[in-house]
RNA sequence: GGGGUGUUAGCUCAGCUGGUUAGAGCGCCGGCCUGUCACGCCGGAGGUCACGGGUUCAAGUCCCGCACAUCCCGCCA
């Protein structure tokens, strides 16, 4: 049959295009048979390709001979048909489908290859598990909403390269078997057969090799870059992801910003998102003051109300110990949660439980009137008066309180916040994109007794807290920007140390000794020392920007083959083992 | 490393306080059907109840362990 057809193509038409003005027109078509409906004397069939679907009838009186082929092929078999375009007849026209107002009858059919029963339906809204649509990929893809994630991945991709590169940016790819560095994320890592005893690792992010390209003179780069992280995976975390990776030289942290909020205006607008911009720009600090965590998700309320001095001489003694010890007293109110039973607000404290803390009080204000709580009673009544007006607490309302160390009590009540905002069905449509700017530069690693880099220790510290590094590290802040989006950070950034003695000082800040650094770090200070130009930049989490776009709850959604959680692949059934003999070349020996 | 939830037919699930031959819908196979589009009607096949132990006269059901999946904490500069 291929013989009436050009050298490019097997068919004239996808199964998307045709319309009511085609009708008449003599076509070829290729595509997976979707649902076939055997009417005896008549058969549909929905042909379907990556573009759509397109009815194709069998009429014995039309068909012919061929015939036969529209009852022998079932789903999934591949075929190919020339036929006619005809509009359907009055009242048979499907509304549902842009291809909805005509159909092709089938004159010659072809068979190109048979396909086995496929183990899940190939269609839009299936609930089949997750593990065995990953096993079977390849078939999964072939449903529409399926493709329609790799698609809108490729569209925002583009949209990225578009506007980087009208802006003067370079791509330029860097290596991925690079150098195991002691900082961040558990590196992966790659034997090396010519180095025997030696290791490549793959890179958690183009990090020091951005900033040295700025040091080699390339100004402005990017790079769509494949990162690797051998960390325990969550919904929005794989073990290689991918990042937009930027850096620009003789930029302050202003420059990156507004630079970036202009390349991401201009993807929203290939995909329709509607936002405002300029974004609004959060300090870190107020950040974890009213929403308890450094990726607010601000498109509904529920902040969190520091209490500490109203409930500080209560008798109650959970809080006013931890006062006492040093922490806070924070609530939220959730307004609609009031009539709550017992039973399901106690169900709450599993969420303060998970986050460190030891329980989570509560008051609720009932749409009778009623207040209940076990803690009331402890309160004075001037004080009680003032937490109802701190709290603006009316019938209805549920006010959590957490008490604790502050990093516990955010902890708890940033997550019993996203817990009540489901729950309670808050409406939270749309998106909402912010910076969160000036982290602190520090901050301390109580398990290894040690001061740790919160970005990472290539962040240039604020001129202003520079003679604090050594001996009040924990109050210095840094240039730095996260941006945030709908409660999900999608991208961080920093401006950079350039200079190779202040480099020195935060690096001997976390601990590192004058010999470790110039083993690990040796080639980046010794490169700033060259002219290293003022420079910083960021990195889309690209992977979680598409998941938010197309309103997927799991990165994997618009993965290609992603990992499961144990970091496998269920279809290839990566990772294996190996060969003695590819063992032995890399010199490798197992336990 | 820790915690929650789950695992029964190809898929999605039901299966009560343990009790005869483990069910349903979809899919699959066969038959009928010339305007369907989740076509319809009739019939049929299909099960190591994830796996390994234990309790019991008797285990899909109870107990212990384990594997896998998933969500969360730790971790992820």
């Amino acid at each position: 049959m291929s013989d009436f057809l050009n050298n490019y193509s097997m068919h004239t038409h996808t199964c998307g295009q045709l319309t009511a003005a085609d009708a008449g027109a003599s076509v070829v078509l290729t595509g997976w048979v979707n649902h076939r409906r055997d009417h005896g004397g008549l058969i549909f069939i929905d042909l379907r390709d990556r573009d759509g679907f397109t009815q194709i009838v069998f009429d014995p009186d039309d068909t012919g001979e061929h015939f036969l082929l529209g009852e022998t092929v079932r789903p999934e078999w591949v075929i190919q048909i020339e036929g006619i375009v005809r509009l359907r007849p009055a009242d048979t026209a499907n509304r549902n489908l842009p291809t909805g107002e005509i159909e092709v009858i089938v004159k010659k059919a072809a068979v190109l290859n048979s396909s086995k029963t496929p183990p899940f339906l190939i269609e839009d809204g299936i609930e089949t598990d997750e593990l065995t649509r990953l096993k079977w990929r390849y078939l999964d893809i072939r449903r529409p909403e399926v493709l329609a994630a790799l698609r809108l991945r490729a569209t925002v991709t583009r949209a990225l390269r578009d506007a980087l590169d009208e802006r003067g940016f370079i791509e330029i790819e860097t290596p991925i078997l690079g150098k195991s560095t002691p900082e961040g994320a558990r590196d992966f890592i790659v034997p090396s057969r010519l180095n025997a005893g030696k290791f490549y690792a793959l890179p958690q992010s183009p990090q020091l090799l951005k900033q040295l390209l700025m040091i080699g003179g390339v100004e402005r780069y990017y790079q769509v870059a494949r990162c690797f992280r051998d960390e325990d995976l969550r919904a929005d975390r794989q073990p290689e992801f991918t990042q937009i990776d930027v850096e620009m030289s003789f930029v302050t942290e202003d420059d990156v910003m507004t630079m970036m909020e202009d390349v991401i205006a201009h993807v929203f607008g290939k995909v329709e998102v509607d936002h405002s911009f300029p974004l609004q720009r959060m300090q870190y600090a107020e950040a974890m003051e009213r929403f308890g965590c450094d990726r607010p998700d601000t498109r509904f309320g529920m902040e969190l109300h520091d209490l500490s001095n109203i409930v500080r001489d209560s008798g109650f003694k959970v809080f006013a110990g931890a006062i006492e010890a040093g922490g806070v007293v924070k609530a939220i109110n959730c307004k609609g949660a009031g009539d709550w039973s017992r039973g399901e607000i106690d169900k709450l404290g599993v969420i303060a439980a998970d986050n460190g803390a030891k329980g989570m009080a509560w008051i609720a204000f009932t749409s009778s009137g009623e207040e209940k709580s076990p803690i009331i009673k402890f309160f004075s009544d001037e004080a009680y008066a003032v937490l109802k007006e701190e709290m603006q607490a009316e019938p209805g309302d549920l006010v959590l309180f957490a008490a604790d160390k502050p990093a516990v009590a955010n902890a708890v009540l940033s997550a019993v916040r996203l817990h009540m905002a489901e729950a309670l069905d808050i409406p939270r449509e749309g998106h909402r994109l912010l910076w969160i700017v000036n982290f602190p530069l520090f901050k301390y690693d109580e398990k290894e007794e040690r001061y740790a880099a919160e970005h990472h220790p290539f962040t240039r510290v604020r001129d202003e807290d520079l003679d604090r590094i050594e001996d009040e590290p924990l109050s210095c802040g840094s240039y730095s920007y996260d941006l945030v989006m709908d409660g999900f950070e999608i991208g961080g950034g920093t401006i950079r140390i350039h200079t190779p003695e202040l480099q020195e000082r935060v690096l001997r800040r976390i601990g590192h000794s004058d010999e470790e650094i110039k083993e690990q770090f040796g080639f980046l200070v010794q490169a700033l020392g060259f002219g290293a130009p003022p420079h910083g930049g960021i990195a889309l989490g690209l992977d979680r920007l598409i998941m938010l776009l197309g309103g997927y709850d799991s990165i994997r959604d618009v993965i290609a083959f992603p990992k499961t959680s144990s970091g496998s692949d269920p279809m290839s059934e990566a990772p294996a083992p190996v060969s003695s003999r590819q063992l032995k070349e890399a010199n490798i020996r197992l336990a």
